[in-house]
RNA sequence: GGGGUCGUAGUUCAGUUGGCUAGAACGCCGGCCUGUCACGCCGGAGGCCGCGGGUUCGAGUCCCGUCGACCCCGCCA
């Protein structure tokens, strides 16, 4: 039978208590963190969100009797008095480790199961364990670090929109079903038998409405869900800071987030200078074959075709002339590998999906297999790459697009190998024009990049008919360290366009009525110019934290396989509870 | 849907070419200890080697299947 709190109060959190307290009375509340038994003296460290201090228990039977009782992660009150610790005794590992209680009272008010894990440690434990008893993860330092910092974040974001004129907003869970992007979540209807609700995958049609009903400016930190499979940075719900603003160019949406980023980072540190880098995705895929470029190495791919257009060197002549391209990166310092070495990298560059790696290493004469590369080729391309006499050059030929992604992916595996990527540097970029549309081959036909609802670039609209591919948008990523923090847009305003961009997409006047027809009404009753961006709050704290998924940033995540291990969810229904939705599952 | 890594005391791991009566550390339980703070010392308990088949005189180890966690590709307007 655990003993009641009483009448007692709290009167300091567990890291609170510093030398100006001693004498005090005090009432800590909080759990066992750890038992030092030494005979006739007992230490107990108590431990709560705020920190951890030392209770001390001697020169009392009853008590020392009592403290035996004690075990890991029960919850205790304590009543006592604070002392200064001798000091011999202090412990500088420790906010409060310059006094410790002297304790009078002690009261189990719940006792604690041996934990599957120990909590007082930030040990590796399995994930499956931690995601099971989360409740019990959630207590170490790590999980406790990052809920903290992620607060601490939202409370920013919250102040930053605030000032700024932005109203938060809330939009509705219940939805329609948008059959274009991913996959929705459905929620039947049971008033309206046959019929679903979908989860948003992102208020955008909602907080365009806003922007036509006069809302100026909106914000929203919020859930969205897509079903799709689940990676280190992707959950079934995840929370975006949303954002649209009237009257807004790019240029609004990037002076408005930038220093979003300088407050953020403030949380951690860090100084962010502004304004941001940008780059045209163009350029990003052809330097660094990635629509979200890692800046925090160089490794840029050079073009090397027009060297091989009249080569001897059949293959990559052949290739250039049939309108490929012959690209590579520069390894620095990369002619210390050895031959195994390079057979390693060569290997792994295959399974990416390269159909040939060529290695060229600089003072070195041609391989066999590529002897119609004669000295002076070579020199003529490590020139053009400027690759110094320490360097290894990197060739690959095929297709632009292609084999610039192909060497993005090698160009990421050589930094992460070459240690080029530090943890602590923070390199943010703008990725910018991104095309429109995107050809699918296997329904052959066009589909929007970003989404239908997002705007071309004046000087490409005449384009959409006759070049679709061609015409860019003004649509924007935020890129941080190679990962998306967020992407957003301006968007169409006038109903003619939206009528058009949905005829590219091979979508029918009725089908976009069905679809979309409210938002099209809308469009017809006075459109303020608008555009905004989302921004995804979990990985951007997974950033600031440090850590490579946004599981340990997010209290209760679920596992690649979609599962809810503390919760058991998915799980069965009642039969009841389908039959009042008017659901039939197959066997 | 596809590819990969992993699965052995409560936890994290070790376990040669198949020979195991399955180990270590931490944790847990008991004892001793009046200044510890990852306390120390002594003792103890604790294992369906994920699960199911197979090969073998013999399987933690080899093979097949299956389940689960994680990573990647596809997918994520």
């Amino acid at each position: 039978m655990p003993d009641q709190l009483g009448d007692w109060t709290r009167t300091h959190t567990c890291g609170a208590l510093r030398t100006d307290d001693v004498d005090a009375d005090v009432v800590l509340l909080g759990w066992v963190h750890r038992v030092r038994d030494l005979g006739g003296v007992t230490f107990i460290d108590i431990r709560d969100r705020a920190g951890v201090s030392q209770l001390v228990v001697r020169d009392n039977d009853a008590l020392l009797v009592a403290a035996k009782r004690l075990r890991s992660e029960f919850v205790i009150g304590v009543r006592g008095v604070v002392q200064r610790r001798s000091d011999d005794t202090v412990n500088f590992k420790l906010a409060t480790g310059d006094v410790e209680i002297l304790v009078r009272e002690i009261r189990v008010l719940s006792e604690a199961k041996t934990p599957p894990f120990q909590i007082a440690e930030d040990g590796a434990v399995s994930e499956e364990l931690r995601l099971r008893y989360r409740y019990l993860d959630l207590r170490r330092p790590r999980l406790q670090h990052n809920l903290g910092l992620r607060h601490r974040v939202t409370m920013a974001v919250r102040r930053y929109f605030d000032a700024h004129g932005f109203w938060e907003i809330e939009t509705p869970i219940l939805a329609k079903s948008t059959p274009e992007g991913a996959r929705d979540f459905l929620v039947p209807s049971r008033v309206h038998p046959g019929e679903f609700y979908a989860l948003p995958q992102s208020p955008q049609i909602f907080k365009q409405i806003l922007m036509i009903a006069g809302t100026d400016r909106y914000f929203q930190i919020v859930r969205c869900f897509r079903d799709e499979d689940q990676r280190a940075d992707r959950q079934l719900e995840f929370t975006q800071i949303d954002v649209e603003m009237s009257f807004a160019r790019p240029e609004s949406v990037y002076g408005l987030i930038e220093p979003l980023m300088q407050e953020v980072f403030k949380e951690i540190g860090r100084d962010v200078s502004v304004p941001l880098p940008r780059i045209s995705y163009a350029d990003a895929i052809a330097k660094y074959g990635s629509d979200k470029p890692d800046l925090r190495c160089g490794l840029e791919i050079v073009d090397l075709s027009e060297l091989f257009r009249d080569s001897e060197f059949r293959v990559f002549k052949q290739i250039v002339a049939d309108g490929g391209v012959v690209r590579g990166i520069v390894v620095p310092g990369g002619n210390k590998y050895s031959r195994s070495q390079l057979d390693v990298l060569v290997d792994q560059a295959k399974q990416m999906g390269f159909s040939g790696l060529i290695w060229v290493r600089p003072g070195e004469p041609p391989l066999s297999s590529v002897k119609a590369l004669n000295a002076d080729a070579l020199g003529t391309a490590l020139a053009r790459a400027q690759a110094s006499a320490e360097d290894l050059l990197l060739m690959a030929a095929g297709p632009a697009e292609a084999t610039s992604k192909l060497l993005g992916q090698l160009r990421l595996h050589v930094a992460k190998k070459e240690n080029l990527l530090r943890a602590d540097e923070f390199a943010f970029t703008w990725v910018t024009d991104f095309p429109l549309l995107e050809y699918h081959e296997d329904d052959a036909r066009w589909y929007s990049t970003h989404h239908p609802f997002t705007a071309p670039l004046d000087a490409d609209v005449d384009k959409l008919e006759s070049d679709p591919g061609a015409v860019r948008a003004k649509a924007y990523d935020l890129v941080l360290n190679g990962t998306e923090l967020g992407g957003g847009s301006i968007r169409i305003h006038d109903s003619a366009l939206q009528a058009r961009i949905f005829r590219r997409l091979g979508i029918t006047d009725e089908e976009a009525k069905m679809r979309f027809g409210f938002f099209l009404e809308a469009l017809e009753y006075g459109t303020p110019p608008h555009g905004g961006i989302a921004l995804g709050l979990d990985r951007m704290i997974a950033l600031l934290a440090g850590e490579s998924s946004i599981r340990e940033v997010m209290a209760f995540p679920k596992t690649s396989n979609a599962v809810d291990l503390m919760a058991g969810a998915p799980s069965p229904v009642d039969a009841r509870q389908l039959t009042e939705l008017h659901l039939k599952t197959q066997p």
